[in-house]
RNA sequence: GUGGCUGUAGCUCAAUGGCAGAGUGCUUGACUGUGGAUCAAGAUGUUGUGGGUUCGAGCCCCAUCAGCCACCCCA
């Protein structure tokens, strides 16, 4: 055997091998289907960008702390792209004037964060940012949830199984007022309520009243939070879910008053999609609207509601669940054997006539003993195998096998193809 | 950045401070023109890395790296 590899790879960074780059193939395949089904249109930006960018808008801990930084050779500080929104904003801003609004775009692309790694969290991660702009309404954030939801549906999670819990910031900021918690205090509340399933009941309360909150204002936020008729009371929660309803995904969507969600710039709804059953706690997917998105990269003032999917949490959902297609190692579903060195080059031309034909064809590299070949042909997946020895040689014929049952048949090299692809077709 | 657990064959894991092991996979054969099943034989290790304690370390101590789990934060 070799050494061991003296240089393991950059702690948290993925390594695909063919089986994982199957699943990561078959998430972006879902998510594509499910945006395109709502006419969004796909686009790109850099995985590099100014660390400046992320200044302006983005938390100082996503800036400060999670970022991968480097300098250039000329000193400027960039950094692997740990969000997207701001490139968004850039890019929106820059044809804001020839643009078509609204704007309904989508990206699938690698993220980096200097983070712990653990489960559901690597420092390298796919992101499925879905995002509608120029729209200003109930109606649009729920498209949005139905994009997600039609995700949820493909990719064979039921509303059993998966759940998108919805609020809404001005409703909760309106209760808050009610209870006298000022507006300074808001923050603290947020992160107070989206403590609040991570710590015990007791010691929430305490934290609470250690943090400016009296009693009385304690008791009335455990009221609201309990409150599960609460979105009766805002006009833009009513029209959200009337909207669900139509578009018919109103059966994976709750209220749920202890969604707050930790980014600062969502305005209006707010969403998280979790898991119910399965062992990983983090959300599936988070978004919501956020007013004034281009205002900080010299745009005009744009109205906009999106949200974000990381690769790794629902590809370890769909694993557990068994959601996954099984994986066929060899893209390619025929293998032709070399009986010996006599006969090599024969079996080649064989796979030229074969992939000529339109075929995706295997052909051994060197002579080996059958039960070899056979072998590797098994735990490649393969399905046809086609033999030629000195028999067939003699007569211009290749014999056929079907590896799923076990049959064969020789025939000619011309009719081959044919044969071949209705071998294929018949399982 | 903080705390806890772990690191032994390709993989999953054993081994009271005293000879480095099993299952599985791999190679070969039973079967020189046919895979999956069965049986038999065989090969595989700087016990993550570097120090230390000890007559003796996979085991104890320190450091370091990596993985897992939780916190922080978030997809």
């Amino acid at each position: 055997m070799t050494s061991k590899p003296t240089i393991p790879a950059v702690k948290g960074m993925r390594e695909f091998y063919p089986e994982d780059l199957a699943v990561r193939n078959y998430i972006y395949q879902k998510v594509c289907q499910a945006a395109t089904q709502f006419g969004y249109q796909e686009w790109e930006s850099p995985y590099v960008e100014a660390i400046a960018l992320y200044a302006a808008k983005s938390g100082e801990e996503l800036v400060e702390k999670q970022s991968f930084v480097f300098s250039d050779r000329g000193g400027d500080k960039i950094t692997l792209r740990p969000e997207l929104t701001p490139s968004l904003a850039r890019m929106v801003a820059k044809r804001q004037g020839e643009l078509v609004f609204p704007l309904r775009w989508w990206q699938y692309g690698p993220m980096w964060r200097y983070e712990q790694p653990q489960k559901g969290r690597t420092r390298e991660f796919f992101q499925w940012n879905v995002d509608m702009l120029g729209v200003n309404s109930p109606e649009a954030d729920a498209e949005l949830i139905s994009v997600a939801a039609t995700f949820l549906k493909l990719v064979g999670l039921s509303p059993q199984q998966a759940t998108i819990l919805v609020n809404n910031r001005r409703l909760m900021d309106a209760q808050f007022d009610f209870l006298g918690i000022t507006p300074e205090n808001r923050t603290f509340v947020s992160g107070l309520v989206d403590r609040r399933t991570k710590m015990k009941p007791e010691a929430w309360d305490v934290y609470a009243l250690e943090n400016g909150l009296n009693q009385q204002q304690l008791d009335g936020l455990e009221k609201i939070l309990g409150d599960l008729d609460l979105w009766q009371k805002s006009d833009e929660l009513v029209r959200l879910f009337k909207a669900l309803e139509a578009l018919g995904v109103r059966e994976y969507v709750k209220f749920d008053p202890n969604i707050m969600r930790g980014l600062l710039y969502y305005t209006g709804t707010v969403f998280e999609a979790f898991d119910v059953s399965g062992s990983v706690r983090r959300a599936i997917l988070g978004g919501g609207r956020y007013d004034n998105l281009l205002a900080d990269v010299g745009g005009d003032p744009l109205s906009g509601v999106g949200f974000a999917m990381g690769d790794v949490v629902i590809g370890i959902i769909l694993q557990e669940k068994g959601l996954i297609p099984a994986f066929t190692p060899s893209p390619a579903p025929i293998l032709v054997t070399v009986f010996d060195e006599s006969l090599w080059l024969d079996s080649f031309a064989v796979a030229a006539e074969l992939r000529a034909a339109g075929l995706n064809v295997i052909v051994s590299p060197e002579p080996a003993k059958l039960p070899k070949q056979f072998k590797f042909a098994d735990r490649m997946g393969i399905r046809v195998a086609v033999v030629l020895g000195p028999d067939e040689a003699a007569s211009g014929q290749v014999t056929l096998k079907n590896l799923k049952n076990g049959t064969q048949q020789t025939v000619s090299r011309s009719q081959a193809p044919k044969e071949i692809s209705e071998i294929l077709a018949s399982a």
